[in-house]
This record gives C-alpha cells, structure tokens and sequence, in this order.
RNA sequence: GGGCAGUUAGCUCAGCUGGGAGAGCAUUUCCCUUACAAGGAAGAGGUCGCAGGUUCAAACCCUGCACUGCCCACCA
C-alpha cells in the first residue's frame, strides 16, 4: 500500500461521507438488547446554509454520537430542518419583488405554492452539507416541521390546549412589525441603543394658566393620550392630582393620576400614559380603568388624530408634532437621549406597541413544572450555570402570543361558524383538524378557518416527540424506546426561545420531559471576538475551511475550541494547527504501515519486552480514562487536547522513536514484537479519535486491514489497576536523553558526530533502570558508548550533565567551548540555588512542619536533597573548569 | 438597574478536589537523521487584571474594585 507523503483529504472524505449515508451506516431501529442513545438536531432553518455555528453545534453533536457507538450504546441522531416561518416568508417575498410580484396580488393559495416550490427546490441545501461533514444522522428519518406528520402533531398540541382552556384570544398589547406585518412574541424582539431626545412638553391644565410638564420619548403618541400619571409620594405634584389637563392640538380634556410606577428622577417626574403605545402605560391604564385609543396602525400609521396627521407615518408625525409644539409653545426643552428601542429579530425594523386581537397561550403551570423538572435533576445543564437563567426566566414568563398574521406557517386549527353571507356568528369557535361540519350551537354548516398561522416556535417546542410519531400513537414503541432523548446540544441563544418550550411541552403532553441533559456551548466569534455576521463581513466560512483544510482539521479546530459554555474565538492558526495534526497523524501511520510490509500474520501480541513497551501502553491507558471522561461531561475540548498530546508527544515523539531500534533488527520475531504494539497503540488512538476525525481514522483504520467501520472500543470497557511505575522510570530516562541533547544543542554538534558517554552514579538505585535502557539514551541522544562509573573524575574538555541520580561527562575535545559550559553551569547553579532556597524556607517555617501533610514535606525535602546534591555537583565542576 | 462569564507568555487558550506556571502559533539557534520541513532537537519569553482576606501554602477559595463581553429588566 502506497501512502502519500502528505495527507490528501480530498482524496479521502467524499467517498466516506458517501460510504456513511449510503450504507445507512447510522441508521437505528428499536433494539431492545441495546442502550439507547438518542439526540434529536435543532432543526436548522430551510432559508440556511453551512455557518460556523452550525458546524460547530453539529460536530459536537456527532462527537457524542460517535462517541457513544464506540462504547456500544444503539445510538441516533435524527435530522430535520424547520421551516422558519417569518424568515422563509421574507426571502421568498424578497425573491417575488424581484420579479415585480407582490405577495397580495397572488393571493395567499398561489404564495403558498411558491413558498413550497422554493421549499422543495432549495430547503434541503443544509442538510447536504450535514452528510458533506460527516455527521452520523439516521437519513432515514428526516423530519421538516411542516411536513404532514409535524403538522399533524401541531395540530393535536393545539386543540388538546384549546380544550384544556389553556389557549385563549384577546386583544392586548403586543409586539408589532410594521415590516414583517405581524405580530410577535417578546423574545423575538431585540433591544438596541439609539440615540434621541427627550422632550419636555407643556401640559396645560383646564381653568387655570398652570400647567404641567411631561417628559417624553415618543411626542407622536400623544393623541393616544388618556392621563398624566405622577408619583403619589412626589410632593411637588401633590397638589394637582386629580385635575384636569387639556391635551395640546388635540384639546382633550384628560386627569392627572397617582401611580407607584411612575419614577420620580426621571425626566420631570410626569408621565403622559399612552396605552395603546407603551406597555407600562398599558398597565397604569389597566390599574387605574384609564380609556384606550389606538393611534398606531398595523403599517405603523396614524389613525384616530387631528386632520393633518392622518396616515402620516410614527417619524414624519413626530417631526410635524414637535414643530407645532416648538410654535404654538408648548415645547418646553429638548434633551439628548440615549435609550434602548426594540426591534424586529428577523428584520431590525423597529417595534411598534400595539393593541391587537391574538391568541394567547397561558404558560403558568408549564412554567412551574419545567422549573421542577430541572430543580429535581430530570434535565440537567451543562454547564451547570445556565439553570439559574433558564429558571428566572420562567418564573417571569407571561402568555406567549402564537399567533402570526403570516401565511406561511401552521394554520391555527381553529373555525368559526359562518351565516350565509359569510359573518361570523356568535357560536364557540372550535379548534379541529378538519373543518367541522356542523355546528352544535346553532346547526350551521359554514365555517370559515382562522386567518392566523402559528409562531414556528411552537413546531419546534414538539420536535423531540413529533419526530418519533407522538402524534400518531402515544405509545407506540419507538417513542417509548427513545424518549426522551438523552442530550440536547445547542448555543445559549436559543435557550428560552426553544429549549424552554420544549420541555414545557415535553411534560405537558408526554407527562416526561424531553431531555436528560442540555449541553450548552458558546458562540463562535472571530479573531478579535466579534459575533461573526454578515453586516460585519467577518464571517468565516466553514466550507471554505474545509476545501482549503479538511474536513477533520475543521471538526477538530471547533472541538478543541469548544470549552464548556464559553464563546470561542477560532482563527486562521487553529485550522492549520488541527490539518497538521491530521498530516502526523497520516505520516505516523505511514511509518508504521510501510514496516508491516512483507510481515505476515501480525498477530495482537502485547508482551512487553521492554520499558517503552510498558510505558506506552499505561499511557494509552491513562489517556483513554481522561477522554472517556472529558467525552461523557461534554469537555470535548479535553478530550482532544489529551488526544492530540498523547498522539504527539507520547506516542510520536517518544515511542515511535524508540522503536527504531527495534525496528531495524535483522530478527523478525523482534520487529513484529514491537510493531504489534504500535499497531495496537495506534488502532486504539484511532478509535478514540474517530469521533472527532472520523474521516482520516477511517482511511487509516481500513488500510491497516480492518473492516470499514471503525469497530467499538474494548479500551474504553477496560477496568484496570494501571501499573504507573513505568511512568516514572521513562521520565528518568527522557531527563537524561533531553539533558545530553541540550548540550549537543548548546555546543552545535551536529547530528551525525556521536560521542561517548561517562555516567558517573551517584544515586545507585536508578543505576539499573537507566543500564538496562542504555540503548534509548544512545538512540536519541546520539551516543556511542556509555560506561558507567563511581567516583570517576571528570575527564578533560568535557561537558557536565546533572540529572537526578547522575553526573554525566561527554568527552568533547576539540568540540567544546569551555567559556560557554561555564556560562551554562552557571545558570543552572542559580536554578539550584533558587529550589534550595524556596524548598529551605519551607522547612524551616514551623507551621509548615506541623500543619501540612507529611507526602508534602517528604516530596519537598526530596526536591531540597535533589538540589543540593546538584548544587555540590555543579560547583565542583565549575571549580576544575578553572 | 439586576444577573452571568472572562481577565495567565507577543497572539489564541489549557491549568481537575489549593502544594514545583503549560500547549499551539509567533520568535532565536541547529538539523532535509531512511514517517512527517504541514517535520525534528534545543532555547528565550509570565510580580497568573488590581487591592485586601482565609491558609503552613493561593493562578486556584472568599470579599471588594477595575476593565471586557453576553443575557435579562415596563425609567417614560
């Protein structure tokens, strides 16, 4: 088998991604013998295509899924994307404008065919771009929350509410986009920063040349109007409360009332109340039965004022209002004024209060129970901080609006009876998933469909049960077997926009909730920490990253970035780092698949001959603990550092090495020895990494003769006593090794001239360790002979080693520079000084004696020893340099 | 206004239940040593944001402050 000598990627990933989905490699059934392990994918919008936030949150996920398949669980990841309501709308309208079509002039049956063409042409660009990194989704099982079965379930959610009460109609005060032409819930809504001004106006009061001063944002909304509302405690108005004031232009004659809300410091201390516009003024309305007058339509016009605003929009209307009052003197002063004003989540347009006829979902109890269930640890948050939110926000919840005045979405299952010409009669509207045929109130057949869609939240807060069929049967089998789900896995931005509601519907209608664990990740930003966005042109592409790195440097640079619950920046650097490591990874196994040529029947065979052999194999153990752990917490950051630094360092740097001398032996039983570890080694690495590259594992796993799926990991069900002692027996060794090649460094040797050694012992318990393991000092440092010793006095023109244990002389006439090892002796005479004078001051303070516990003082009059010696050692060198 | 994170080498970040400051990149020197120059070896580089406290011992625990970021909230 021919490797390259670099890592070809594209040679490598498109057929396993191939391989994956057609095999249906990841496809599960019900299988009773078998865990479960279930995760459901946040449903990504059909207006998507590949971000970085999606290939984060979806790496993480496979990584689990993965995972999970290597300890031998049944595990499934279903797919399914969500059709995104207001977004889709908007870019399909977007697209008809182009073409001079406006959404009125189709009609709402012809815009929902082209919603659905567009659907069906385009939705499913993300999802191929899933199988393009490899994510290990069950196919089969593509789920879109609009299709017939999710909107079947979204039915039943609804009427099950409407009949239980839970779901009501009223006009109240909501959150409008004039852009968008619909209503929205209160976390759709964002707040941003804007600069205005304050202005103080003039109140006149009715019979009298007294007046009062409001200070206010909004001068436009005053028509709407229905009182002044100062602070009962706020004595400089005390005396007017209960007067009457007549409201400039439009002369209404309107109280001033008492309200505890109203803040005493800010502005003049007088509110004008405008409840149709404000929802604080709404509630001072509501306490004190105060009028209401729309000012604001739906397309953010004015309506029910003075002749010369009629239609006018909210910013010409200002303009016209503050330029009357500027006239006509009742502007008093105008303020710079910064403050946050709400905008649309999907457009930015700015929000407009308004009064307006939507359905209401009341959520208290929901609220209550999905409090509980994460109180008593039936889900739980990873990381843990993300509870408290997540609670407090709940406890304030008000009733979601679901309602939509949009056309693409679910349709609210709701029908009122209609006379013959088509008026709404007085009968009960009936929530069904047919229209009804007859009406039980007055035996009318005419009904008419409620025009509203729902909020797409609400198809998505059923996703984990409407994918395994809750809304065909309640019990069926696959539902019992998978839900709930074992892992939720998404960024924090979504938490009250759909985690929430998911368990609250997950309790209400499966009396369970939806997942054991949430494991919340943060948010990919750029080099400089920004959001990535569009507008700011910093967004870096991951198909980009992955034709120009890999597929599994992209997995692993966002895994290795994935530290629990913060927000990541990822660079440049990070992709190169993880291609690299991809690259050393190829060429590790190239070394060793090139020396399986011609060895036949390599056998699994892990009789250790020697230290290195012990070595590697407690570190392999060691490092699969450590991953097995980091993978089951959601710290999949840990497991690929541990990954990558065992690979690297250990594995490479130290073993492979080391098996060189074994590797170029003319006895055969000798190579296949050591190549039986290291194939054993690698195939485990191998495996603990295929969940983070699962491609280049793959590639290697097969060329080393094994089957095409990486097979699940005995390593990883070992319970072992781990013998550590070899641990520290190579740490002896690598001292020394890395001691000698410090000085060939310092004394430019080059690589080819070896030398000899004089090991003059000091410490005869290390003698034996480091005699029987003379091969590896000569193999990596480059050493001819070694001869060891007691009391040899240091030959001349050589260089001093001082390692724990030994005195090191490597004869070095005519390469030696004496002023140079003097300097360098020196500094490691500081070193020494400096350990024993920290470790000195330690035994020396009597607190320390008495109080610390005694493995400390032992290790720290070991290090004092250990220096000490080294001291003497150094200086008596120094000393015959002269 | 409330809450939550973060502040460690020039940069990006690790550092678990307190006990000798780590990695990658960048940088310096040497090396194309037969897996890998996308590599190997060695080096330099840090009063761990500031100020207190607890402790024999603090990057780590506590308190306060500063700065940065995020989230929530009905000061018009």
């Amino acid at each position: 088998m021919e490797m390259e000598k670099v890592y070809s990627f594209k040679k490598v990933e498109g057929k396993w991604s191939e391989y994956w989905v057609k095999n249906k490699i990841f496809s599960a059934k019900v299988d009773k013998n078998k865990k479960p392990f279930t995760i459901v994918i946040p449903p990504a919008n059909i207006t998507g295509s590949l971000h970085m936030g999606h290939a984060l949150n979806t790496t993480l996920q496979d990584i689990i899924i993965r995972f999970k398949k290597l300890q031998g669980y049944n595990p499934l990841w279903v797919p399914g994307t969500d059709h995104g309501g207001i977004a889709t709308q908007t870019v399909v309208e977007k697209l008809l404008k182009k073409e001079g079509i406006n959404k009125y002039d189709l009609g709402r049956e012809k815009f929902l065919e082209k919603m659905w063409q567009w659907r069906n042409e385009t939705g499913d660009t993300i999802l191929s771009q899933l199988k393009m990194m490899g994510c290990g989704l069950d196919w089969n099982r593509v789920a879109f929350t609009m299709d017939e079965s999710r909107s079947k379930a979204v039915k039943k959610a609804f009427i099950e509410l409407f009949n239980k009460g839970l779901i009501y109609r009223g006009k109240r005060l909501v959150n409008w986009c004039t852009r968008c032409g619909t209503a929205l819930s209160d976390i759709e809504v964002e707040y941003d920063d804007e600069k205005s001004s304050l202005w103080h106006i003039k109140y006149p009061l009715k019979d009298s040349n007294d007046y009062i001063v409001i200070a206010t944002t909004r001068p436009e909304t005053m028509f709407g109007d229905t009182a002044v509302a100062v602070n009962p405690s706020d004595d400089r108005y005390k005396k007017l409360l209960g007067k009457t004031v007549i409201l400039p232009s439009v002369n209404r004659e309107i109280k001033i009332i008492s309200d505890y809300s109203i803040d005493k410091s800010f502005g003049t201390g007088a509110l004008k109340v405008t409840p149709s516009c404000d929802a604080v003024d709404n509630e001072i309305a509501r306490r004190n039965n105060l009028k209401v007058i729309d000012v604001i339509d739906i397309n953010g016009n004015l309506i029910n004022v003075p002749e010369g605003y009629k239609n006018l929009s909210v910013k010409e209307a200002r303009e016209k209002v503050v330029k009357e009052l500027e006239e006509s003197g009742y502007l008093v002063k105008v303020e710079d004024y910064s403050h946050k004003v709400g905008k649309c989540y999907r457009c930015s347009t700015t929000i407009e209060p308004l009064m307006s006829e939507q359905w209401f979902l009341n959520v208290s109890e929901m609220s209550k129970k999905a409090i509980e269930a994460v109180n008593e640890k039936k889900t739980v948050f990873h990381p843990e901080s993300w509870k408290r939110p997540y609670t407090l926000w709940l406890e304030n919840l008000r009733d979601w609006c679901i309602s939509r005045q949009l056309w693409w979405g679910h349709r609210i299952p709701v029908y009122y009876c209609v006379d013959e010409k088509g008026n709404k009669t007085n009968c009960k509207p009936i929530a069904s998933f047919e229209k009804p045929t007859h009406c039980n109130c007055c035996n009318g057949t005419n009904f008419v469909q409620d025009e509203d869609v729902l909020d797409t939240w609400f198809s998505s807060a059923l996703w984990p049960m409407s994918v395994f069929g809750w809304q065909d049967d309640q019990n069926n089998e696959e539902l019992k077997y998978f839900y709930p789900t074992s892992v939720l896995s998404t960024g924090h931005e979504i938490i009250y926009l759909w985690v929430a509601r998911m368990v609250q519907f997950g309790l209400e209608f499966m009396k369970d909730v939806p997942y054991k664990d949430v494991f919340i990740h943060g948010i990919v930003r750029d080099k400089h920490g920004k959001k990535m966005s569009k507008s700011l042109g910093n967004v870096v592409d991951p198909r980009e990253i992955m034709s120009k790195y890999g597929t599994d440097a992209l997995r692993f640079a966002l895994a290795s970035a994935a530290a629990s619950g913060r927000d990541m920046q990822i660079s440049e650097e990070s992709f190169l780092l993880a291609r690299n490591f991809a690259n050393k990874i190829w060429n590790a196994s190239r070394f060793i698949i090139m020396n399986l040529e011609g060895i036949e029947n390599l056998e699994k065979d892990l009789r250790t001959v020697e230290l290195s052999d012990k070595w590697i194999l407690a570190e392999l153990y060691e490092t699969s603990l450590k991953v097995k752990k980091a993978y089951e917490s959601y710290n999949i950051d840990t497991a690929s550092r541990e990954l990558y630094d065992f690979f690297w360092t250990k594995y490479c740097d130290w073993y492979i090495e080391l098996s060189k001398i074994r590797m170029t032996s003319e006895n055969i039983q000798v190579r296949k020895q050591v190549l039986s570890i290291l194939v054993y080694v690698l195939k485990n690495v191998l495996q603990l990494l295929s969940p983070v590259m699962p491609f280049i594992t793959s590639e290697i796993w097969q060329i080393l003769g094994e089957q095409k799926i990486i097979a699940e990991s005995e390593l990883l069900n070992e319970q072992k006593e781990n013998d550590n002692s070899s641990i520290d027996k190579m740490k002896s060794l690598q001292e020394i090794i890395i001691s000698l090649r410090t000085i060939r460094s310092e004394m430019n040797i080059s690589p080819a001239c070896q030398i000899e050694a004089l090991f003059n012992v000091l410490d005869e318990n290390k003698e034996r360790v480091v005699k029987e393991n003379e091969s590896y000092i000569k193999q990596l440092a480059k050493i001819s002979s070694i001869t060891f010793a007691k009391n040899i006095a240091r030959p001349k023109n050589s260089a001093i080693a001082i390692t724990n244990g030994f005195e090191i002389f490597l004869p070095l006439e005519g390469l030696i520079d004496i002023e140079k090892e003097r300097q360098r002796l020196s500094k490691e005479s500081a070193l020494a000084k400096k350990e024993i004078e920290v470790t000195t001051t330690k035994l020396q303070n009597d607190n320390f004696i008495k109080r610390a516990p005694d493995l400390e003082i032992q290790r720290i009059k070991a290090r004092l020893n250990e220096a000490n010696v080294k001291l003497e050692k150094i200086n008596e060198n120094l000393k015959s340099l002269g």
